[in-house]
DNA sequence: AGAAAGTCCTGATTGC
DNA sequence: TGCAATCAGGACTTTC
């Protein structure tokens, strides 16, 4: 599942394949991955621009066009890729941006629960899915105070906290677990009893674990891979996501698994006592 | 208002 | 063996 090392990955590898690329025509086999506009109208709208940019929004990917922005979220096993436009169609290929120099801007995805919006330039930032977007750990304007905030007003637990992307942006269920393993924080422990040195080191783990994962090109759990069709190498580093019934690198105690409101969680019971 | 549950999907895995 | 039920999960929508 594409998180922010994943998606920045994507980002990087897709964007020297598609800068500069003409969108002649677009093929929509899934309408409902297009959340925004109506899929004719959004046909009629990227036709004639040219992509200029990638950036990236947590796990959103952000196409800058000549006069609008397509930002694109990948969900579970949504893959982008380029291809000659002769090339067969791989299977679960949903939308297809047909370049003028006869190649493809493909996406893929098996679970259809990918989505894209389209705005016009700078509108983006003003509606869903962006408007309530939490800064990401790594970025300069990440603010430990409001984060402080947010999670000590909270009675939920931090495992939830932490996948709730208008308090912080850009991690998921694998990184979420590596995170408080690396903090040494039990996933169930709620928000308002986590001191603020707790959360300090919380966001410093998250730190540590997402530019770790990026230099890794990402984490293949189930699927992924980037936009060259590479898989990502920061599995062999995991710490406890898929670990369960293995040994803890730090104290040999077995890392076990749990359900934490539906998401499979991982942690090390004698490193993260609660 | 905050938190939990429901929803969207299909390939892989589990259970009888 | 074969089929059906269960599982995986991000973020939005709905419900409590």
């Amino acid at each position: 599942m594409p998180e922010l090392p994943e998606v920045e990955t994507i980002r990087q590898t897709l964007k020297e394949l598609v800068i500069g690329k003409k969108i002649e025509s677009v093929s929509i086999h899934w309408p409902k991955i297009i959340q925004q506009p109506e899929p004719d109208m959004f046909h009629q709208t990227v036709v004639g621009q040219t992509f200029r940019d990638i950036r990236r929004k947590g796990k959103f990917l952000l196409f800058d066009l000549d006069d609008f922005v397509l930002v694109s979220h990948l969900r579970m096993e949504g893959k982008y890729g380029v291809f000659p436009s002769a090339e067969e169609l791989m299977p679960h290929t949903h939308v297809i941006f047909h370049f003028t120099d006869d190649t493809d801007l493909r996406y893929r995805d098996v679970r259809k629960f990918g989505t894209m919006h389209l705005f016009k330039k700078g509108e983006e930032q003003n509606a869903k899915p962006l408007v309530q977007l939490a800064e990401e750990p790594i970025s300069g304007n990440f603010s430990i105070k409001t984060f402080t905030e947010k999670v000590q007003s909270s009675q939920r637990c931090i495992k939830n906290i932490l996948l709730d992307q208008t308090v912080i942006a850009g991690l998921g269920n694998i990184y979420v677990d590596e995170t408080l393993f690396l903090a040494k924080i039990h996933p169930l422990q709620q928000g308002v009893h986590l001191t603020d040195k707790d959360i300090l080191i919380i966001y410093q783990s998250a730190v540590e674990t997402l530019n770790k994962a990026i230099k890794q090109g990402g984490t293949t759990i189930r699927s992924y891979v980037n936009s060259q069709g590479q898989i990502g190498m920061f599995q062999q580093e995991l710490a406890v996501y898929s670990k369960e019934g293995e040994a803890c690198q730090v104290c040999g105690d077995m890392i076990t698994k749990i359900k934490v409101h539906g998401r499979g969680t991982h942690y090390c019971p004698s490193c993260q006592a609660i």
